[in-house]
DNA sequence: GCGGGATGTTGACACTGGGCACATCCTTAT
DNA sequence: ATAAGGATGTGCCCAGTGTCAACATCCCGC
């Protein structure tokens, strides 16, 4: 299939691999909007047909970009699993903030994940990463759900820290802030109970 | 040219209006792909320039019903609000399933909320709706913590429904299953302790 | 009336995604 | 080694889009 590191180049060598690499660092300096097969193309070297030989269409772009993005966010909660549920929430959002671009690709819809098994296959990875640390949480029901509140609060965190809604009480500090919005889950389930 | 202008008014009226009008509902039967300046101007039976009357580009647009969008959600919110903490956030997520493409085009960062003060005003809107419910909680940060908290929960739940990405473990119907996993964010808060 | 500003229209340009036929180069079988 | 054949890249074409500029039409205050 793909001929990796032994055989000379045709024409560009991996125009695979260079354009999903133009195509992150377009996304991430000019944003999605920008993100153009044929500005890809150019930064590569290459006419503005050529991607069509390794991608279907626009979409099938994005989602090798998306996919490598679930990649690296799984790498890094993967990482920060060991410290425990609060170290991996500060992580997620961490690099949502690192990476809005590519964070707001990967979960903005403009992609059907279920049409491109590797895409959903990295994905699940990231999600199971941050399960595990639920993974002891009263019945197996509980855990899956314990697991997809807590991923529920920090992706909605990411969210809307990336967008500008939240004020930030905490200062300048995006990580200080998420630290202690995370820490204040439980004032809110304090008045869940009462109300 | 046509000679024959009687009938025809010239003036549309409320053009404006309108425009958001088959905006809105292209975007929600097409998706945000499919929304154009060009095919909202067609609908509304008008030239395609005639937009630029009205919205300085196609970003303005899409402000616009982002911010019908906002309003519409400020109102479930404060509709829901005197049933306590926990309805507001199946209520708002009850919103993202009902407009999942208004709602990906409200949070979606595609628009510079800021550069549309009404837009802002509406997002305010709604967030204090949601703030609201939480006013009570600890000091006056605690109580703003524990809403961006409650906040994040709801946001990142419906955000994560919508993309598919939560397995629903709760049967066919999000709803009950938003319910339920609104309810376990108190698991997953204990887990956090004991990490 | 009538002139000016708001509103719509027509025409044009650059750009995009995508389809087609053709050129180029590598690999493999003979 | 060489000819067949498939993988890869190129040009040219088309429809659709956002946006600008010039022109037409309408409505309101003088």
């Amino acid at each position: 299939m793909c001929p990796v590191s032994t055989s000379r180049q045709y024409h560009h060598g991996d125009l695979r691999s260079a354009l999903v690499a133009s195509a992150s660092k377009l996304l991430q300096k000019q944003g999605l909007a920008a993100l153009s097969l044929r500005e890809a193309a150019r930064r590569a070297g290459v006419s503005h047909n050529a991607p069509y030989r390794h991608f279907a269409d626009r979409e099938a772009l994005l989602a090798a970009v998306a996919e490598d993005g679930f990649r690296l966010l799984a790498l890094r909660l993967e990482d920060a699993g060991l410290g425990g549920g609060r170290d991996l929430g500060e992580a997620y959002v961490a690099f949502a903030l690192e990476h809005p671009q590519l964070f707001r690709l990967m979960f903005g819809g403009q992609i059907p994940i279920d049409r491109y098994p590797a895409l959903r296959e990295q994905a699940s990875r990231a999600h199971g990463a941050l399960s595990k640390a639920f993974s002891g949480v009263g019945s197996e029901r509980d855990a899956a759900n314990a697991a997809a509140a807590a991923w529920s609060l920090v992706h909605g965190l990411a969210q809307l820290l990336l967008d500008g809604h939240l004020p930030r009480a905490g200062g300048a500090d995006p990580r200080a802030f998420a630290h202690e919005v995370i820490g204040a889950i439980r004032f809110a389930v304090g008045a869940q109970r009462s109300a």
